[in-house]
DNA sequence: ATAGAAGTTAAAGTCAACTTGAGGTCAAGC
DNA sequence: GCTTGACCTCAAGTTGACTTTAACTTCTAT
């Protein structure tokens, strides 16, 4: 199947400016024109966008995105550094989410803070509460 | 305690200028400065801090995070607009970690995809192959 | 054949969150 | 008194990832 800009950026939700960004960055190489210069995304271009979300999300670079799309192009020799890149890349997002995580946690003694001032009508009623008057499983998260 | 920038900068990690940044937004309205005009940081600032660190790892703009810390000014009053943010925010990292961890299951996917290809020296060995020679708990995050 | 929607380019603009540079001041030790 | 390192301000620069603009072309439907 083919696909012109506007139809990427409707099935995607990626603006057609950016998808011409990443056109001009190299992101597309196989990509083909209409004879009169239109773009004509297909398949692969629609598989390619799909792993630049799944490396965007882990917080990768868009440059850093492209040298790995390189590495693709080179076919085979390139799959040991392909490999050890998704395993950099893993470990780096599984301490992504162990710090949400650990933001969450925060977040949820700051929300029982304030439940309970809000009850309360005043923050004195928690500010300098001890230990043992908290959750036990937010008194770790006390900021 | 009190301590100067370059203190609060080894204790925190955040580099001086930042700190003077955030200073010239308006972050810090309780801090005192000595005689002689150098910024001179006490708990307050760091408890602050503490709370910059976490809203912004929870991805809220410096702005933002501005606006709470007047709130935190205007005192009991501002407490429910106060709790509403913790909670939305709160609501929003829940969603973030919810992403990330499909990430992290596509990348896992990614990596047994390029364990599979290394061994055999070629990506013909994993591309075309069907859903159920796929470890069953990557399956869904083919991509 | 023509209108208008959708596409094209290159270059400049935007935004957040800092960082750097220039030029000057403060404070502690000798 | 003087040096030296840490501090100060203000303005400008940087970076990444787009987005906008202007001027133009192509495609599609009537």
């Amino acid at each position: 199947m083919h696909y012109s800009i506007g139809e990427v950026s409707d099935i995607t939700g990626i603006a057609a400016s950016t998808l011409r960004y990443y056109d001009r960055e190299g992101m597309f190489p196989a990509m083909e024109r209409s004879s009169g210069g239109i773009r004509v995304f297909s398949e692969t271009e629609l598989a390619t966008l799909k792993v630049i979300a799944c490396l965007k999300s882990s917080g990768m670079p868009i440059k850093d995105i492209k040298e790995f799309l390189d590495w693709c192009q080179e076919g085979d020799p390139s799959i040991g550094k392909r490999r050890e890149m998704f395993h950099r890349r893993l470990t780096e997002v599984e301490s992504q989410i162990a710090e949400l995580e650990r933001t969450r946690n925060m977040l949820r003694y700051k929300c029982w803070y304030y439940d309970t001032a809000s009850e309360a009508g005043t923050e004195d009623a928690v500010r300098d509460l001890p230990d043992d008057a908290i959750p036990e499983d937010l008194r770790d998260y006390r900021i």
